[in-house]
DNA sequence: AAATGAAAGTGAAAAAAGAACACTAAGTCC
DNA sequence: GGACTTAGTGTTCTTTTTTCACTTTCATTT
């Protein structure tokens, strides 16, 4: 090995920012830390990261534990690595963030947490660390991302009604959007299947059902298709 | 401190790529590795992170020693960290890309280089550990910053021409442009100062020289202006 | 000094995309 | 049966993007 002992003594840990929603709001899934520092403060999920795990693995890792969920919307955002960013040492952290259902998950408790919770991002405070500037920065890059992807469907049901998923996209861009112009756009996609049942148990006119199609997708990007919203 | 020994087997790096256009095509900065491994094997310059050196202070460090400049386009581009993308050890390296004025700069060779220079990005072949992806993602992710904000002129010499402009977004974007619409749009944004001076021995119709406007751009900016091209 | 070559500079018309806007339909609930 | 709630649907206007060709101004050549 090149390197001399000096250069390990920073540790890496990665921070998850995982999206849910609930119908109406954009959620996070924070933690309330049960040790110092920062003890009882919420914070982003985290981990360090292991020696012989792939960087990716270990936020794969902090979401099995803490929802286990597989097969989830990943994506790495940023690398924050101030050298006081963390009160008892360097620790450099990767930022990633993911979608999910939210009603697919009964978050669990893991080690360092004393509670885990789904908040709504207009209610989030103050987090430990410099997890509010992580927060912040991944919001960003999440309304950049849905606008140019569609990524959106990782946060709904298998089906869902095309009212779900514009207020999906109104809560992520923090934004109102214009229904028939809406509909307009992302049906002239043609990413959405229609699964030819209606909506059951509400007081009023059931909407269609819709899926995303995964297959149509990759077709599309191949061809280079451009899915800005 | 609360990690223990065993979480400091991981190094740190950062990598940099670093775009300079010579009129005509977009070039990269490239070492020729002095020692192994991969010693003789092209490789973007980068170095490990110091103990107590803010994370963004690294790249900024090597592209001083490497081209003498303080003041330089830097922006994070993702972090790589397979367990086997170095063959000693573990490394989890930082990449960061500069756009800087190709001919501002003459390359010192640096420690652990033979050799420095600008290859076209063209011409780039084999370089050594995952430097090839890591150029490749940078690329993307220039080419899309490149529309979303107006940061081509940190490639150009203070002031230049509507020509060398586009030019140079042409070899960014790797596409040619409409000179009537490039310009109108350009134009449009309000970002370009008429230096009121013309191109100097050329063999033909001199044209206007024209310098970016940082002002214009921090105000425009504020403002949530679009600077898609 | 006239002709040639080479890039600079300029606008209008057509097409495409985006924004604004209001009523009817199909259910449940009381 | 009437009230209530959300679903669903097209057209017009505005803005943006695309397409396209000729004249100007300099240096160079003869």
């Amino acid at each position: 090995m090149p390197f001399t002992n000096n250069e390990f003594r920073t540790a890496f840990s990665v921070d998850n920012v995982i999206f849910g929603f609930d119908d109406a709001d954009l959620n996070i899934l924070l933690i309330k830390r049960a040790e110092e520092p920062f003890a009882n403060h919420w914070a982003l999920p985290g981990a360090l990261v292991h020696q012989d795990e792939d960087l990716r693995d270990a936020p794969i890792r902090v979401l099995k534990e803490l929802t286990g969920l597989d097969n989830v919307f990943l994506e790495q955002v940023k690398t924050f690595g101030k050298v006081n960013r963390h009160p008892s040492g360097r620790v450099i952290t990767i930022a990633y963030y993911s979608l999910i259902n939210i009603h697919q998950v009964s978050p669990q408790a893991m080690s360092f947490a004393e509670k885990v919770s789904w908040i709504k991002i207009k209610d989030v405070n103050e987090l430990a660390f410099d997890h509010n500037e992580i927060l912040e920065f991944t919001l960003s890059k999440l309304r950049r991302d849905v606008k140019r992807r569609p990524i959106g469907f990782e946060l709904l049901p298998d089906t869902f009604t095309l009212s779900q998923l514009q207020s999906l996209y109104e809560a992520v861009l923090d934004k109102e959007l214009d229904k028939r112009n809406f509909r307009k756009k992302i049906l002239s996609m043609k990413l959405l299947l229609d699964v030819k049942e209606y909506q059951q148990g509400v007081a009023h006119r059931p909407a269609k059902l819709f899926s995303f199609d995964p297959d149509r997708y990759l077709t599309l990007k191949a061809e280079g298709f451009n899915f800005e919203i």
